[in-house]
DNA sequence: AAATAAAGTTAGATTAGTCTAACAAATATA
DNA sequence: TATATTTGTTAGACTAATCTAACTTTATTT
C-alpha cells in the first residue's frame, strides 16, 4: 500500500507528463498527442510542483524507482512506469469524483471541490470508488472540465472548446462553465444545462448571432457571449483514447 | 490542526471514558450515567485499546498534554480536558455520519461501514460535515445505533433496548438491528422498516405473543423473535444530556 | 574550450510516531 | 511488612518525509 505522499508524487508526475504531452491549457484546441506516455520530468520542476526541494524528490525518487513505480536514473530524466501510472490515474479518478460529487451532490462550488477532494482522494475503497462512480451516474467530465478516467484506467484525450465554437449539427457535451458566477450560474440553469448533459447545435442565426440548441428534448436560443462561457467536448470528433498501457 | 494520530488518540480515550461512565455494551439497559465526564485511563488500557505499546501512548500523551487536551501526571490517570473532549466528539461525529452515509447511500453493509469511516473521519472540511448531515437528514443514530452527535457536540445518553421490551403505548425509534442476515434485513426492509424511524408500540396480543406496531403511519404485526431483533430508544423515556461540558 | 549557470545529488539533521529494553512506582499478595 | 506483580516511564533507536548546505554533473554561453 502506497502512502499519500506516494501518491501525491505519482499523480504529480502524471500531471507534468500529461502537460507535455497534450499541453497545460484547461481549454486546449490540441497541439496533437504524442503517442507515448513518457512525458519526462525533471527533479526541479517536480520539487517546484509539489512544493518542496529538490533533495526530498530525489529520496522520494529512489523510494519509488525500488517499488518500481518510476523509471530513474542518477542524473536522468524522470517518468513513469506503467504499474506507476495506473496507480497514479487511479487517485486522479478518485479525485475527480468526489469533486463532482462535492460539486453535484453538496452544492460545492467549482473553486471549492478541489481542497477537499485532496484528501478524499487518498481514501481507500474500492467499492466506495465503484459506488461513488455509480451515485453520480458514470459521470465523463469533472467540474473543471477535466476527464474523469474510467474504471479500467483508460483517459480519452479530448479536445475542449466552447460552446461558441461548436459547429451547428454536432452533438457535443458540457464539461465546465468559465464564469463561476452566481449570476451566471442561476442563469445557466435555468436554462436546463449542467454539467455532463448532451447539447445538440441546432442552427445558427446570423441575423443576431443567437444560437439554437437543444438540451434534454428542449430547444432554447443562446446569445454568444453565453456560449463562449460554456465549455464542451464535440461528441462528433474523433477521439483518440490514452490508456493505461503505452501505445 | 491535529494529526490523524492525535485524533485517534482523542477518540479512543472518550470512548474508553464513555465505557466507563455508561457501561460498554452495544446494548444496554443502563447503568446510571455519572455526571463528570471524567472516565480515567491508564496508558496500558489506552495502548492495548490503540494497538500500540505503552511507550508510544507515554510520547503521545506528553504531547497531548502540551496543547491541553489531555489532563494527565506522572503516574496518574489519563482524562480529556474539555477542549480535548471537544475534538474527540468531532471526530465521532464525522465518523458516525460517514458510517450512516455509507449504510444509507451505497449500500454497505453493517459490517462494511467502520473501517472505511475509519479513514473518512479524518477529512477536514466543515462545510462537508455539516453538508453531509443535511444530506442524511440529520441522523440521530449511526448504523450500529451508536448516538451521532449533533452539530454542537452534544450526544445524549440513550437506553437501547429491544422492540420486543418496549411498552405499548411508548414512541421509539429504531437504532440499530441485532441479527445481519441479508434474510432478515429484506423482512426488516419489507416491513418498511429503517433506521432512524419513528415507531410506536400500539398493542401485544397475549393470544399469540403478536406485536402490533405503527410505522409511517400504517400498521403491521410483527413477532417477538422479529421484535427481539430490532434496537430502539424509546422516545417516552426521560433522556439525559451528555454535552462538551462537564456537569 | 573554459567559464558560468542550471540541474541534480549527497550527507547530515529534524520531526512525528513508533519500537525495545531497562528501569521506577504503585498495587496486590503472601 | 516484605516481596511479587502490574503499571507506567525513560532512554535510545528506527522509519518516513522533510530540510539545509555542500557538492557534482550537465548544459549554456561567451
Amino acid at each position: 500500500m502506497l502512502s499519500q505522499t506516494e501518491e501525491n508524487y505519482l499523480k504529480s508526475l502524471l500531471h507534468l507528463a500529461m502537460e507535455k504531452e497534450v499541453g497545460g491549457d484547461a481549454i486546449d484546441a490540441g497541439k496533437s498527442a504524442r503517442g507515448d506516455a513518457g512525458g519526462e520530468v525533471g527533479t526541479n520542476e517536480l520539487a517546484a510542483y509539489l512544493g518542496v526541494k529538490p533533495a526530498s524528490v530525489n529520496d522520494m525518487l529512489k523510494k519509488l524507482k525500488e517499488k518500481k513505480l518510476v523509471n530513474y536514473e542518477k542524473y536522468g530524466k524522470i517518468s513513469l512506469t506503467e504499474e506507476g501510472r495506473k496507480k497514479a490515474i487511479d487517485v486522479v479518478r478518485k479525485h475527480r469524483l468526489w469533486e463532482t460529487f462535492l460539486y453535484e451532490k453538496f452544492d460545492f462550488t467549482w473553486d471549492e471541490v478541489h481542497e477537499v477532494a485532496e484528501q478524499l482522494e487518498h481514501i481507500q475503497s474500492a467499492k466506495l470508488v465503484d459506488k461513488l462512480d455509480e451515485f453520480l451516474n458514470f459521470p465523463a467530465y469533472d467540474p473543471h472540465g477535466d476527464v474523469i478516467p474510467n474504471a479500467k484506467g483508460e483517459m480519452p484525450v479530448v479536445h475542449k472548446k466552447t460552446l461558441q465554437e461548436e459547429e451547428v449539427g454536432h452533438h457535443c457535451t458540457m464539461v465546465a462553465v468559465k464564469d463561476n458566477s452566481a449570476p451566471f450560474l442561476q442563469y445557466v440553469n435555468k436554462m436546463g444545462l449542467s454539467i455532463n448533459n448532451k447539447i445538440k447545435v441546432l442552427a445558427r442565426h446570423s441575423y443576431d448571432q443567437l444560437i439554437e440548441i437543444e438540451v434534454n428534448g428542449k430547444t432554447c436560443s443562446i446569445s454568444p457571449r453565453f456560449a463562449q462561457n460554456i465549455v464542451i467536448v464535440c461528441d462528433d470528433c474523433a477521439k483518440k483514447k490514452v490508456k493505461t498501457k503505452k501505445g
